[in-house]
DNA sequence: GTAGTCAGATTGTCCGGACATTCCGATTGA
DNA sequence: TCAATCGGAATGTCCGGACAATCTGACTAC
């Protein structure tokens, strides 16, 4: 008589380096992470108590659980007292994050072209001063961007930035995406506040997209702060949807 | 001469209760969101060493590093090595989750209303198949629901169920949302796929929400992983962009 | 045979300490 | 006056241990 199907504990071939200045908890996370990647560590399969894992490896038990929980954290892992700590079924993969669409299309494949329209300091509007908590009238730059897959537009991006924050190189906007640009300055992007809908083309819109007035058009909406607290960044996007949808993964927080 | 405005490091009244069965870092991490909400912990201040707060509370320093540190996981403190921590400038409001529409409009003040257009099993198609992971044409609950808000229709939904996992009562559809009966049945949510577009409406979409056909409607296709990384739910949701977009707050992963 | 009980296993919580790393201001030197 | 250096202060990492809470499965009693 068959056996029911028990999912087994695994025995993997780990090791941390002490030498290193990687964190050990981090290089075991890291590890345990890419054996889940690799298929190495099957879905549903325990991982071992961490009692028995942390001497395996020389380690205390709360390093192993910093490692452990940093993967629960991300969705790969879950814990149950009294049974262990298995690998989720699910096909997790990455959740939600503030990613630019320029990376969001490299990712893919799809080698994103960027054509910048505008590029110029303009007094901020009552709407952008508002998002941007500054001046009403005063400075901010302004950047208009169609960004185009396969050299076809996919979408209309205009963006407002407090001045100061960074130079706006017009050739180097072309080559990469805005957030990029913005970490590279050295900004620390903590959050951002995002509406997501929908409407109905304008005629102006329209041509930008090369669609046809009326067709339906995705909307984004974007407020990024920094860790300071600061607003660095206020931006309103419109998509094709024909072309374009917003994909991401979501984690229960408990 | 006026000093330059330093954040002050703020003298809080802190308290934990060693007989509670809540857990001690637990007890203080919620003291300390409530005082950041409730203003008494203005946004910028710091909150002084983990040594001198673990000693003032008579708790371990990593009980308190662990309350801390969930609330940075939440966006509500920033840590700074050599500096300290302190609370977020940038007004955070929930970072998005796993949350239903009803839930959403019930905190926004709107009293949501639901009518239940189908509630039945039908067997799967080779879409709701592959989503559910069952076998095609094998028996699922099929559930269309119009939700309403203030009398007006506002969105479409129709979701897809594995059979077994819950009874859907269609009184109990029409008084609370979906995902509240599926926690109240015992499923431990864990994560979600989502997809959020737009297109046209058809003909049969205008009509079930009142638009013309041919208007913008915002779409959004989910299926709902448990924490054992079966799909429960799978749900394709029609929304009417002028009654309804998506807000929430992303977080930075670090 | 069935239901309740008990024991083992595993994670959850908490402690007290140690040293490393980083940031910032103050002191020192040019 | 300005820049480099140094030291204090705070968080980051890591250890070893202890007990509690919970789940599972096996045993026992009816």
């Amino acid at each position: 008589m068959p056996k029911p199907e028990v999912d087994p504990t695994v025995q993997l071939e780990l090791s941390v380096d002490r030498s290193s200045p990687v964190p050990l908890y981090f290089q075991l996370s890291q590890q345990l992470e890419a054996a889940i990647e690799h298929g190495t560590l099957t879905p549903g399969s325990l991982l071992g108590n961490e009692i028995e894992l942390a001497a395996r490896l020389g380690l205390s038990r709360p390093t192993v659980r910093q490692a452990i929980q940093s993967l629960v954290d991300k969705g790969l892992l879950v814990r149950r007292r009294g049974v262990g700590t298995q690998v989720v079924h699910s096909q997790v993969k990455r959740p939600l994050e503030l990613s630019s669409l320029y990376d969001d299309l490299e990712a893919a494949g799809q080698r994103p072209a960027t054509k910048v329209l505008v590029n110029t300091l303009v007094p901020a509007s009552a709407e952008v001063a508002a998002a941007l908590n500054v001046a009403e009238d005063s400075d901010v730059h302004r950047v208009e961007r169609l960004r185009l897959a396969h050299g076809e537009p996919m979408a209309y991006l205009c963006n407002f930035l407090p001045p100061g924050l960074i130079d706006l190189d017009t050739g180097q906007l072309e080559t990469t995406g805005l957030y990029r640009l913005m970490r590279a300055a050295g900004i620390t992007l903590h959050s951002a506040r995002q509406s997501i809908g929908a409407r109905a083309a304008t005629t102006e819109e329209a041509e930008r997209l090369a669609e046809e007035a009326g067709a339906p058009l995705l909307t984004m909406q974007r407020v990024t702060f920094d860790d300071t607290g600061r607003a660095v960044e206020y931006g309103t996007h419109t998509y094709r949807p024909t072309r374009y949808s917003f994909e991401f993964q979501l984690l229960v927080r408990s």
